[in-house]
DNA sequence: CCGCATCCATTATGATACTG
DNA sequence: CAGTATCATAATGGATGCGG
């Protein structure tokens, strides 16, 4: 059943589900640093993506766009120009998750070494 | 718009790297759930954190925990007893890391509806 | 009984070649 | 240049077994 759209979610099991699927799906690898660029300039091109996510496949790229514009995250622009050239930029949506997940980044950069730390003695001890 | 917030080693490529790397680790859909469950109680049970995470299996459970283990991020307490006592709890890196996500959790919440329309939206339009 | 490791079917992902 | 199709490979889930 539909339910009216109600701020006060606190502890709705159905919204939960629904808030851990849509965590499942956003906090996906490429999706957090395709988002992370994006963030970082207005309008990036496909290639232009390809080249600064490292190690990403151009499927997985193409089919990480396709969700995050499906999910309103970002906005594509396609130029009907010889060569192609397509632009992705953040929405306002997709601006709003990217400085939810600022914190993120920042927590991996200054605990970088104590997880290298932790995965050294974890490995030692086994 | 303006210069992004960088530390005094975001523009080192090899760092940035390993922390990409870290972040590919770390952004996995059920370490985020599971770390969610484990951040609101102090010590939960293999059975328990199975239970609390709607849709996990086994495998990728303990799978999850012991990948967690390693990079420091919860402490594994077997108590010898008869029928065991596993019980999982977060490090204080791991409360850390908890407490980064926890923008994106409130983001998830309040923007759950309009992703919902943006993917009708979407959908509608193919 | 609980935690977890092993076998097998299904799925997701990566590398390459190709089209508009 | 942007994206698709195809095939090889790795990741994942389900069921089962086993030790404590």
């Amino acid at each position: 059943m539909e339910k009216p759209p109600t701020t006060a979610y606190a502890d709705n099991p159905d919204v939960d589900r629904l808030v851990s699927d849509l965590i499942g799906r956003v906090a996906d690898k490429w999706t957090l640093l395709v988002i992370e660029v994006l963030e970082q300039a207005a309008q990036v091109r496909f290639g232009a993506l390809a080249r600064a996510v490292p190690g990403i496949s151009q499927k997985m790229l193409t089919r990480t766009l396709r969700q995050m514009e499906r999910d309103g995250l970002v906005r594509r622009t396609v130029h009907p120009v010889i060569p192609p050239h397509v632009d992705y930029a953040l929405t306002a949506l997709g601006h709003g998750l990217a400085a939810a997940f600022c914190p993120v980044w920042t927590w991996a950069e200054t605990h970088l070494a104590e997880v290298e730390a932790a995965r050294a003695a974890f490995d030692a001890h086994t």
